[in-house]
RNA sequence: GCGGGUGUAGCUUAGUGGUAAAGCUCCAGCCUUCCAAGCUGGCUAUGAGGGUUCGAUUCCCUUCACCCGCUCCA
C-alpha cells in the first residue's frame, strides 16, 4: 500500500465508527432497515453499492473455494464443491447439531450487583476466581475444619469489604446458626464446600431454601434464565407447537446433512470440500456495532472432510490460505491477527480453532473476530450418524476394508463482518482532497470500477462518454456521470471508492485520448481511447 | 438484560407553548469548467404513540432506534 504513506492521513489515524456509518448511509452502502417505520434493532439493509460490494466479496470467496481452489501439499489443486441448502431443515437437525440444547448459556442474574453469571461456570468460578470465594477458602483451609468461628471473624473483617451482599456478612449470626444446625446435625456426613457457600449466601432458610451466591458482591443469584440463540418460526399456517421449526443458526449444518447426497453423487473423495454462502439467524441477547453483531447475517463456510490422521496437516493449509485470501482482497496489514483460542475457549468438539481478527475502530486496540478455522473432529457427522440413523461411514476406495468417518477442517468466515473490515479498512481520511476522506478499496471489490466523466456536456463529449460506457460495462461495473462541475464527481467517485475516473475533454474528439484519473494519487495520465478497457483489465488486479 | 446519553431536512446546526430557520448536499435550468466553482429555482425534518393544553417540536408518560459502558457472543 505504498500510496497510502504519502497521503496525510496516518496509517494508524483512528477512524471514526459514526463517519463510516454515517457513508454508508449517506451513500448507499448499508441502510438500517426499515428505516422509515424506526429501524429494526439486529437488521441491516444492504443498497446499490453495499450490494456490489458485498457480491465481490462473496464472488471472490466462492473463486477461491470451488471455482479456482488451491493447490495441495501434493502438488494437485483441491477438490471443493458447492451447496445452497435450504435455510429452514427439519428441526431434529438442529438436536442433532446441539444447537437446540446448547446454544445458549444459562446465565443467572444477581441483584445485587446487577452482573450475569454463566450457571454451569458457578461453582468453578466461585471457588477458584472469586475474590471473597477464594479469601474465604484460604481462612478455612488454614485451619484444617469448618469452624463457625473462623467464618464470623472472616464475615466480620475481609467479607465485609469483599462479598458486602453476603448473608453471613450483613447477617452473621442467624445465617451461622443454619450452617451450625447442618454440621452438628449430620455429623456422619459433613457439608461440602460448596453446600457451605450456599449456607454463606441464606439468611432465611426456611423461606428461601439454601441460596447460590454471586460469585462478584455475594447476593443471592437469582434463577437460570437462558437465551436460546436459534430464531424459530411455523411451518404451516396453523402455527401450534408441533409447526415449530428453526431458521439455521450457521450454514454448516445444511453442509453435514447433505454430506452423504453429496458423496454419493459428486465422485468426490476423501479429502474435499463443501462450501456454502448463505444467510444464517441468531438470536443475539444484544446486537451492536453496526453490521458486526446483526440477527441476521451472511456466512461463508467450507467444511473440509479429510482423513483423521490428516488433520492437523490440513489445518495448517487452511490458515494459511485463509490468511493470502484476506490479504487478496485488501484486509491486512497490521490490523489482522490469527488468536489461537486457549483451552478454556475451546467449544467442547473443537480440538483445535483459530480465530481471524481484525481491529475494528469499534474494538481497538483490541480485535473482532472475522473468521473461525475450527478443527471440528467427526462430531457433526457423528452426531447426525447417531440422530438421523444413517450411515455416513466414508469407504476408502483403494482399500473396501477401511471404513471411517471424516475429520472436519471448517473455515468459517463472515461474509457480513468481512464487508465491514473492508468498509473500515478501507476508510481513509484525506484533508488534502475535497471530500475530505476516500475509500481505498482493492479494486478487485470495489462497487464500482470506473467512472466515465465528460469534462463538459457540449462538444459531443456526452456522446463519446455514451460510447465508451456501453462498450465497458458489458466487462465491468461502471458509472457514466455527466451532470454537475468535474470536481464533484471526483469527490462523488472518492467517496464511494471507485479506483479510476476516465475523463473525456476537447482533446478527446481531435486525439482520441481521455485521462485516467487515479483515487489515491489524485494524479493523472492520458491513454488512447480504444486502450481504456484493457488498461482496465490490467489495472483492476493491482492494489499499491 | 442493566446503567448513562442522543433523537429537528441526506448532513451540520438554529429556534419556539402559537405559520419551524439557515448553510452544505441533492434535483432541475443556465454557465462549459480537471478536483465539491458561479447564478436561478426546487424537494425534503421535529423517531413513534399517548397525555396535559384552545394549541405541544417544546412540558409529562410510554415506546422505538442509535451511541457509550457492563453483560453476552454454543
Amino acid at each position: 500500500m505504498s500510496q497510502n504513506t504519502n497521503t496525510a492521513a496516518p496509517k494508524h489515524m483512528p477512524k471514526d465508527m459514526k463517519e463510516i456509518v454515517a457513508l454508508c448511509k449517506r451513500r448507499g452502502f448499508i441502510f438500517p432497515a426499515s428505516d422509515i417505520y424506526g429501524g429494526i434493532n439486529g437488521f441491516w439493509d444492504f443498497g446499490p453499492l453495499g450490494t456490489e460490494l458485498k457480491n465481490n466479496i462473496r464472488d471472490l470467496w466462492w473463486k477461491a473455494m470451488v471455482k479456482c481452489p488451491p493447490i495441495g501439499p501434493d502438488g494437485n489443486p483441491v477438490r471443493i464443491v458447492g451447496l445452497d441448502s435450504a435455510i429452514i431443515q427439519n428441526p431434529k437437525v438442529w438436536v442433532a447439531s446441539g444447537h437446540v440444547g446448547g446454544f445458549s448459556d444459562p446465565m443467572r442474574k444477581c441483584p445485587g450487583c446487577g452482573k450475569f453469571t454463566r450457571a454451569d461456570h458457578l461453582w468453578d468460578t466461585l471457588l477458584n476466581d472469586s475474590e471473597w470465594g477464594t479469601s474465604l477458602l484460604q481462612e478455612i483451609q488454614e485451619q484444617g475444619k469448618i469452624n463457625t468461628d473462623i467464618i464470623l471473624k472472616w464475615a466480620k473483617s475481609k467479607g465485609k469489604k469483599l462479598a458486602p451482599n453476603l448473608a453471613v456478612v450483613k447477617n452473621p449470626e442467624v445465617t451461622l446458626s443454619w450452617l451450625a444446625t447442618r454440621i452438628n446435625g449430620q455429623p456422619e456426613s459433613p457439608p461440602s464446600m460448596i453446600e457451605i457457600l450456599q449456607h454463606l449466601a441464606t439468611a432465611q432458610l426456611n423461606s428461601t431454601g439454601l441460596q447460590d451466591p454471586c460469585p462478584r458482591c455475594g447476593a443471592p443469584l437469582e434463577g437460570e434464565s437462558t437465551f436460546n440463540l436459534l430464531m424459530k418460526t411455523y411451518l404451516g399456517v396453523s402455527a401450534s407447537e408441533d409447526d415449530k421449526a428453526y431458521l439455521r443458526g450457521e450454514t454448516a449444518q445444511g453442509i453435514f446433512v447433505n454430506y452423504k447426497n453429496i458423496v454419493d453423487s459428486s465422485r468426490v473423495r476423501v479429502p474435499f470440500g463443501i462450501a456454502q454462502v448463505g444467510k444464517a439467524f441468531r438470536n443475539e441477547v444484544n446486537p451492536r456495532n453496526f453490521i458486526f453483531r446483526s440477527r441476521e447475517f451472511e456466512q461463508m463456510e467450507m467444511e473440509w472432510f479429510c482423513h483423521p490422521d490428516e488433520a492437523d496437516m490440513w489445518f495448517d493449509f487452511w490458515m494459511e490460505e485463509r490468511r493470502k485470501w484476506w490479504l487478496s482482497i485488501g484486509v491486512g496489514s497490521d490490523d489482522i491477527i490469527f488468536r489461537k483460542h486457549e483451552a478454556d475457549e475451546l467449544v467442547f468438539y473443537s480440538k483445535k480453532t483459530f480465530d481471524v481478527e481484525y481491529r475494528f475502530p469499534f474494538t481497538a486496540p483490541g480485535f473482532g473476530e472475522l473468521e473461525g478455522i475450527a478443527y471440528r473432529t467427526d462430531y457433526d457427522l457423528t452426531q447426525h450418524q447417531t440422530h438421523s440413523g444413517t450411515k455416513l461411514e466414508y469407504m476408502d476406495p483403494m482399500d473396501n476394508t477401511k471404513r471411517y468417518l471424516p475429520h472436519v477442517i471448517e473455515p468459517a468466515a463472515g461474509l457480513t463482518r468481512g464487508v465491514l473490515a473492508v468498509l473500515c479498512e478501507a476508510f481513509t481520511v484525506d484533508p488534502n482532497r475535497p471530500s475530505g476522506m476516500y475509500m481505498n478499496f482493492h479494486p478487485n471489490v470495489a462497487p464500482i470500477k470506473a467512472a466515465i466523466l465528460p469534462l463538459t456536456e457540449k462538444d459531443g463529449q456526452p456522446e463519446i462518454a455514451q460510447k465508451l460506457y456501453m462498450d465497458l460495462r458489458q466487462d465491468y461495473m461502471v458509472d457514466l456521470d455527466i451532470k454537475q462541475n468535474i470536481g464533484k464527481r471526483y469527490a462523488r467517485q472518492d467517496e464511494i471508492g471507485t479506483p479510476f475516473c476516465f475523463t473525456i475533454d476537447t482533446e478527446t474528439s481531435s486525439d482520441n485520448s481521455v485521462t485516467v484519473r487515479h483515487r489515491n494519487t489524485m494524479k493523472q495520465e492520458r491513454i488512447a481511447l480504444d486502450k481504456v478497457k484493457s488498461y482496465l483489465q490490467e489495472n483492476l488486479s493491482k492494489f499499491d
